[in-house]
DNA sequence: CGGTATCCCCCGCGATACTG
DNA sequence: CAGTATCGCGGGGGATACCG
């Protein structure tokens, strides 16, 4: 399996069906290379493409990829428990994370819409702002406009570690490493719906399971 | 992931811990490659090399690597399911076909213990020994000088089809794509101990599932 | 915004030969 | 038998520029 196919199946898998979408989540592979490899995957009868509404392209998983969700899954598992602490940091990409954090919001524990701001010191781009409803996270790049409901300021590793739930988030703001700004009810209910990897609730689950036992 | 690396991985954890099991294997896969491989997976941390008995290397996965198992019997299901079809002839090698057989003996219901001569015309080696005892099968390349108490002849594609569960022994017979030598009640027990691929087992079960509901 | 064409380098991999 | 060294090619993939 070629460089990235995984990651491409996984977006693809996860609901990403257009060419940017795609790219946002794997930002740093180049549109060549996504559009090669998407024409591979047709090809493969693992992805079809349709033309959509507004004349582009539409990209879906075919049956076949959707049955291929366990190996996928499997190595996001595995990846998430052993592949963690290889991370060098120029692999930490700040788009990346977000581009995942956003579909990682515990949208039942949202106590009200609000808008989130995301600023991490060291990364290249370093301004994020989430608009979070009760049925959905969106991401933006640029600032929309809308009034800021509650800030976050962290460094890259910092964000990352609590995201893949190697530090509970309260934890962190005790050391400091992260820093809220934001009225009381938003900041009390954050450990509810603040977004944290799958694989991190998952292990935590398991965890859970062991101590139960 | 690069190339054979699953397939290396698969047969570690299936048990091959010597580097001729390995090749056995994968035998379209060259010794040089197969020897890097086995470096570059024990600095990944998912071979551990050690000293053996008689001075050679014996390889055993840690760890991480058997829990990578979901990943790679993932693989495998969904191979079996979706790249099937798109077997190229060439890539129907003999000594892989064998090698998997060896492993899926139904040894729990082998009457006694016998000696299967296979012949795979269309083979570059086309003649194949099994011996069969209660706990173990062995694969012989050359003739182990027991005597053959049930001999076997078909084509490379027909093997492989009633190995993988496209096609049911018997049928294969009836078909007179297979010819079967022997004593009677040993040609009556094949079905119930000759060898077919766990996935094939596992699809039959599912479609069984389905069945009874 | 939604892709594609081109260029070029590097290295993965196959083949062959060689060593204890 | 159990590996390792060397060589050469082909193509995967990164960077950049380009088109509608």
């Amino acid at each position: 399996m070629e460089r990235w196919t995984p990651l491409v199946l996984r977006e693809l898998l996860l609901g990403s069906h257009h060419f940017n979408q795609l790219r946002r989540g794997i930002p740093q592979m180049s549109p060549t290379l996504l559009s090669k490899r998407l024409q591979t995957l047709e090809e493969a009868g693992l992805v079809s493409r349709q033309s959509g509404d507004n004349g582009h392209w539409e990209y879906h998983p075919t049956q076949a990829a959707m049955e291929a969700w366990p190996i996928i899954d499997a190595m996001g598992y595995w990846g998430h428990k052993w592949a963690r602490s290889q991370l060098t940091p120029d692999e930490l990409h700040a788009g990346r994370l977000m581009w995942n954090m956003r579909r990682s919001f515990d949208l039942e524990h949202v106590p009200c819409d609000f808008v989130l701001y995301i600023e991490i010191a060291d990364a290249r781009q370093k301004r994020w702002w989430f608009v979070v409803k009760r049925k959905e996270a969106d991401l933006c790049w640029n600032d929309p406009g809308f009034e800021v409901d509650i800030s976050l300021y962290a460094s890259m590793v910092t964000l990352v570690q609590v995201f893949i739930g190697d530090q509970p988030l309260l934890r962190a703001c005790e050391l400091g490493k992260i820093e809220i700004d934001g009225p009381n009810h938003l900041v009390k209910s954050m450990p509810a719906w603040f977004p944290r990897s799958k694989y991190a609730m998952r292990r935590l689950l398991a965890a859970d399971q062991v101590l139960a036992s």
